[in-house]
DNA sequence: GCCAACGTTGGC
DNA sequence: GCCAACGTTGGC
């Protein structure tokens, strides 16, 4: 999961209560489709900071409530207001996280870009998608990776 | 600031 | 259905 810390960063998903959140205003079908049909209760995902400084995964979280109904797009005054989403027929989807750990050490785009292993990531291959798929091969040279 | 790689919109 | 024009994301 991408977010720009300057918006929500892995640090105040840290400080919220539960250190839990839900990852509401995807608005893209395919990184919707990973979140709301890939996306299982217990899942480990990585947090990546995105149009940072050094663009790295940061940290870990896991899926504490698998996808349900993104109510934001129903409201008119939100940000992520849809129109073509409705209660009778909801288009987006959000997933609720756990922050689980900090990485002691990020692995950045750049690491992650040397790796021959990780050549194939989606978030190398499809770099402009908020939600991309981690296999367990990466996730395991990743985890690796950060120590 | 530039560019690639999309997705979206709307005319036809 | 096709295509041009435009918007968005995000790395560099």
């Amino acid at each position: 999961m991408k977010s720009e810390p300057g918006e929500f960063s892995f640090e105040d998903l840290l400080r919220i209560h539960n250190k839990t959140t839900s990852w509401d205003g995807v608005r893209n079908f395919a990184a919707r489709n990973f979140l709301r049909d890939g996306m299982k209760l217990g899942d480990r995902v990585f947090f990546y900071h995105s149009s940072s400084d050094t663009p790295a995964v940061v940290g870990e979280c896991e899926v504490v409530r698998e996808g349900y109904v993104d109510e934001s797009a129903f409201d008119p005054t939100h940000p992520y207001f849809d129109p073509d989403s409705s209660r009778e027929s909801p288009q987006w989807y959000r997933v609720e996280l756990r922050a689980v750990a900090q990485f002691t050490r990020p692995v950045t785009l750049a690491e992650i870009k040397a790796r021959r292993e990780l050549g194939q990531m989606a978030l190398v291959r499809i770099g402009r998608l908020s939600v991309t798929p981690v296999t367990a091969a990466e996730y395991e040279v990743i985890r690796g990776m950060a120590g």
